[in-house]
DNA sequence: ACTTGCATGTAAGTGGTTACATGATTGG
DNA sequence: CCAATCATGTAACCACTTACATGCAAGT
């Protein structure tokens, strides 16, 4: 969804800034998978603040700058949930590294090998982090569900990329003479 | 990736139109799923050719409007590998769904379950079509380990919904009094 | 008569990202 | 002294989508 959207279900659970929204994104607990940069979150509050659909106090701290903290309105909520009850998009699925795999065949060999270890270890990563998420808080059940959700995908992502990544590599190009080079 | 690689990477394998490409990615035989539209695979095309990319001949066709058959050059096919060297955009996984997942608390039971349903639906149909494309066609050996990291992945998401979706619709609203209605 | 499929393309709009601007404080 | 973290915001730019414009032929 857009980050209006985000901004409504992040602040739906309780109040927050916008910094603390996007370090929530990238880094974080949205275990939906979701990403967005400042330059989309602060326009989007301010323009949800007009709306009426959230309200704004700012909290000074000392040496640190003051922020800017948020709460959503009866009417913030009330939108959010229409927003919900409105027809879903399509879930998208976007691999850069799965289009580089389909030419391994053109590239040499150590590239291929460099860019699955890669793909692993973000696998990986991913894979851990949820686990993570799991094991610490004690999440709500319909989170608790979701990240099982996350956890079975990345799971099973993961382990095959890990068993498989050696046919792969070796579909790659005899690598470039490196013995000749020196 | 962005379209313009996307036309180079269809291109690399074969002739092809802007129709035909479009085709390939919303319908398509694209294992690793990307969506473009007329919208900008025509302009890409066009700029490709400017930059001399790709060359364009008018095939006439009887009964059929003409079409612009596109083929790579050679400088296209350096231009795509130099393109795949370079580092990789990081894969993202974006699902309303998921979003929609954490809040069925505050939404009536029946639109979750139609929702988690249509969820369903479509993991279904996205693994069943990759099990065709493995069974069709004779694809060379890259594709076969794209489709099939793929298929690992979609079957345990569509296995993991069908077994545990009843759970995420006991966790929605009771239902709105519909006996009482009438 | 109307819709669907084939086929190309443009213009306007959207929803973002990147980079910049600012500034205080803490830690290496 | 420099980098990093906290914190907010803007402006320029970008890629892509949606809707529009055009047109012919075959099927219903």
């Amino acid at each position: 969804m857009n980050v209006r959207t985000l901004c409504l279900s992040i602040l739906y659970e309780g109040e927050s800034t916008g910094y603390e929204i996007r370090r929530l994104c990238v880094e974080g607990e949205c275990a939906y998978f979701i990403e967005a940069s400042y330059g989309s979150i602060y326009p989007a509050l301010a323009k949800l603040e007009d709306e009426g659909m959230v309200t704004s106090r700012v909290e000074p701290q000392n040496g640190k700058p003051a922020k800017k903290v948020y709460s959503i309105t009866a009417a913030g909520r009330q939108a959010f949930a229409a927003q919900l009850a409105e027809p879903l998009g399509e879930d998208l699925f976007r691999s850069p590294f799965l289009l580089f795999a389909r030419y391994v065949h053109i590239l040499p060999r150590e590239l291929v090998a460099q860019r699955a270890q890669e793909f692993l270890d973000r696998m990986t990563e991913k894979h851990r982090h949820l686990e993570e998420a799991m094991a610490e808080r004690g999440s709500n059940a319909s989170d608790t569900w979701v990240i099982n959700f996350g956890r079975a995908v990345m799971g099973v992502a993961q382990q095959h990329v890990q068993t498989h990544m050696h046919e792969l590599i070796d579909l790659a190009l005899a690598e470039p003479n490196k013995d000749a080079a020196e």
